[in-house]
DNA sequence: GATAAGGCTTCCAGCTACTGGAAGCTCAAG
DNA sequence: CTTGAGCTTCCAGTAGCTGGAAGCCTTATC
């Protein structure tokens, strides 16, 4: 399977894949063409890196899951430590978005949005409160 | 007043002020020996900028809205149409953390996180659905 | 006056996770 | 034989800083 199937196979873009070789994620054989050539194994792990972005897992942790789902004596205690430290960092993010949204909703309702200059927006953003 | 008390004054870290210079955000001036100069001008844009960048809006927008800012014949129409786009980029991406956050909180409820390596987590991750 | 500490300057590099584009090799079809 | 598509590598750029090096300026101390 070269490339452009690998790509539609797991959704990932070619270049995305290139990336992923070039730092180590997977390690695709070549055929003698010099064309990467992904079996079943590179397959999964493509999948597998899919998954684990599209929940925001940053690639050092997909890295280390990765490794995890290959390790046959891996502790699950292991990998639940890293999803624990994601969600960790969405409550976060979810916490100060919170706030901005907060914040912007009652400027936005504060401001006319009309032809005239004055603006609650401009006003909070300019003061020093 | 210099870039340190600048800093201080704004809560900008020294490095950012000069990045937000060479950026043409802001245009200190500067003394015989070379050093920044920041006067009242420069400030109220810097803390202009810390307030915008604290509701996240970008850079861009940032100086979009500094403009505005100090145009006496804007409309406020125009400052809450940048201030609407930046309300619904965060609306979008809490949405996009809600359904990670789902997710995760499933699959880490689903996994023991002990010694052993049965995982949900891993599981799921691997699963081609 | 010498010197050391600290602040200022510029410039270069690096971070995350790709993405776009150029130059060039390979392959299949007509 | 040529054309077009697909593959390769490499370089550059994105956002918004941040760290660090090298070197000038200023102030304090001896």
């Amino acid at each position: 399977m070269n490339i452009q199937n690998a790509s539609q196979a797991t959704g990932l873009p070619p270049k995305t894949i290139r990336y992923y070789e070039e730092i180590g994620l997977i390690a695709p054989s070549r055929t003698e063409n010099g064309y990467r050539h992904f079996g079943d194994a590179d397959l999964n792990a493509l999948r597998f890196l899919a998954s684990a972005r599209g929940l925001g897992f940053k690639l050092e942790q997909c890295r280390q899951l990765l490794a995890l789902q290959t390790d046959p004596a891996r502790k699950s205690a292991d990998v639940k430590r890293i999803a624990q430290g994601r969600l960790a960092d969405l409550e976060e993010t979810a916490r100060r978005i919170e706030i901005m949204r907060g914040e912007l909703n009652r400027m936005i309702r504060a401001c006319p949005g009309n032809d005239e200059p004055g603006c609650a927006i401009i006003n909070r953003l300019s003061s020093t409160t």
